[in-house]
DNA sequence: CATGAATGAGCGTTCATTCAT
DNA sequence: GATGAATGAACGCTCATTCAT
């Protein structure tokens, strides 16, 4: 029995697919057919392919902005490695890969990344000050600690699996709360 | 006035467009154009199309591995700087954004990326390790210290960019620096 | 507020866009737009596309057979001219167009502008005969005069819109008047 | 034996085609089919399909305006009946069919109308004019006449057959040569 | 009767690759 | 080696038409 409507197969299809050929080596007639659809439902629901990139992105990528941080003071390594373990980006690793992936390519792809970017440096800057209540002092570094822990968090979602290395956001939290302190 | 011979041309186009629009929004037809040769010669000296993007990756992404590392022992943060203003990446900025773009789709791509990867890092470790002599008790807290530099790097040529958001090495080498003291 | 009732918004609409992009370039889910109904709606009053234009053509290009013809005995040229200020098609200009444009390429459409020619010609020629009561020696020449009155009303119609020339239907009628005195 | 280089196959095919079923009628599979040519052939001469019609229009519709014009004073009969034979249009019948068919869809082909039909007015003028050498007192109703004259050959080119009313050129040249002696 | 999702054949166009010259 | 015409598979997209609800 097929799941979901037809607009969920075909994104559900095209968001396996983008993930692991990649957008432009995607033909729609091959979403259609792991879709179980026929290919002109496709263009029905997205007049264009471009559009089932854009839907994606907008519908399965969602930054959440208002969520806790489970910071706790004087313990700013532990408030990082749990920042990093729930990521504000709902999204699967399939959408993680095609967020940057496309990025440079396509406009609003490239938008969506920024803001995603922007806002984990943000929460890490915000985890940081909570945890180190007396670091006030030194707001510049703390904005540097906080970049330099986005950065691990992207590139390990992606350099580190393309290239095979490894890096323990944890170790990373430890490093950098040790500056800090 | 045409610079270069027909194969040197053919790469130089080729690596401004692949930079430009990417590689598979780059027709042969229009990498001979900017080139001034004729479609079939690219052919002649590249029996497909992405044996110029081999080419390209073999002859104009040279990662340097045995370059001294001007480490001065006592000043970890100077070091790591200078070692990120001497990225061991021979390649311009063109090529730069092709490595980072075309890497999870063609394997040889990938593969020279994450020699990049790894030799970076063993460069940030091995010059942490002369900067600080003492520092020799702690090998796992290094090698994390080498892999975050080396994220924030790489980091730097890719997201930054794409992103709008700038770090600046020089700070993340204090940064870091300062957790090993 | 929407005028009509479906049919009739139907026909406007395809009336409207028919004329100006022509039909070929008309989708139906365009008129369906226009015409504030549902696409599915159009097939069943017209099952299929062509019939729209085949009810338009039926429906709006009465060519009127019976009418007076207000003729004045002794002024050929005065008659001529109000015989070209009531064309015997009543049509829009947008149903003219239609007409004209589809008429190779769909038989009824055809059929309709061939019963308009002959219509065109027979009046012309009666026009004349009653306002020529002492012609009548010379019929073939009167079936030319006729004949060619109706090649510049139409051309008229036609091409001259197309091509920016204009020609005065009075000092055609005052021409060919004079060659039958 | 195949006649003719590609291009001039593609061209010859679709001059056929465009003028039997019309430009929008006439796939561009249809074109290489009948020009036993590779359809992608047709894009190598030819970018998109509108760039076949639009050499067609270029290539093989001719206004010559040169030409001389065989006029006997004292003959306009005579004179226009001659100038209808040698239309001042080197074009087969199918390239005229197509010259009307696609003017008001196609900016290209309605310019190259255009200046046909200027060139048939004024080559009735001038012809009108050295047949009538006593007429120049007159010059408006040899205007007229022109353009009627002008009206009845493209009519006849096109809306005869269209309707099926005949004109005979050489009657209308007597009739108008008639009201203007 | 009314609806719009579903259908699939067919279109214009692209482009890597071949090959005769 | 050098050339560009030739090739054809594959793509994104259109659209008249159907049909279950």
């Amino acid at each position: 029995m097929v799941i979901g409507d037809a607009r969920t197969r075909i994104l559900d299809a095209a968001e396996e697919l983008f993930a692991g050929g990649g957008y432009d080596a995607t033909p729609t007639a091959v979403i259609a057919r792991l879709a179980m659809v026929p290919k002109g439902l496709i263009f029905h629901y997205f007049p264009r392919k471009i559009d089932v990139l854009v839907a994606l992105v907008d519908e399965r990528t969602l930054v959440e902005e208002g969520r806790d941080i489970d910071a706790v003071p004087g313990d700013p390594a532990g408030t990082l490695s749990r920042l990093a373990r729930g990521l504000p980006l709902r999204a699967s690793p399939a959408m993680r890969r095609i967020l940057f992936r496309e990025a440079d390519t396509h406009g609003s792809v490239k938008e969506r990344l920024g803001r995603l970017n922007g806002e984990l440096i943000r929460r890490a800057r915000f985890a940081l000050e909570l945890a180190l209540p007396g670091a006030r002092g030194d707001l510049a570094r703390l904005e540097v600690a906080a970049a330099t822990f986005a950065a691990v968090l992207l590139y390990q979602e992606n350099l580190c699996q393309l290239t095979g290395h490894q890096i323990d956001p944890d170790a990373v939290a430890e490093l950098i709360a040790h500056s800090l302190l």
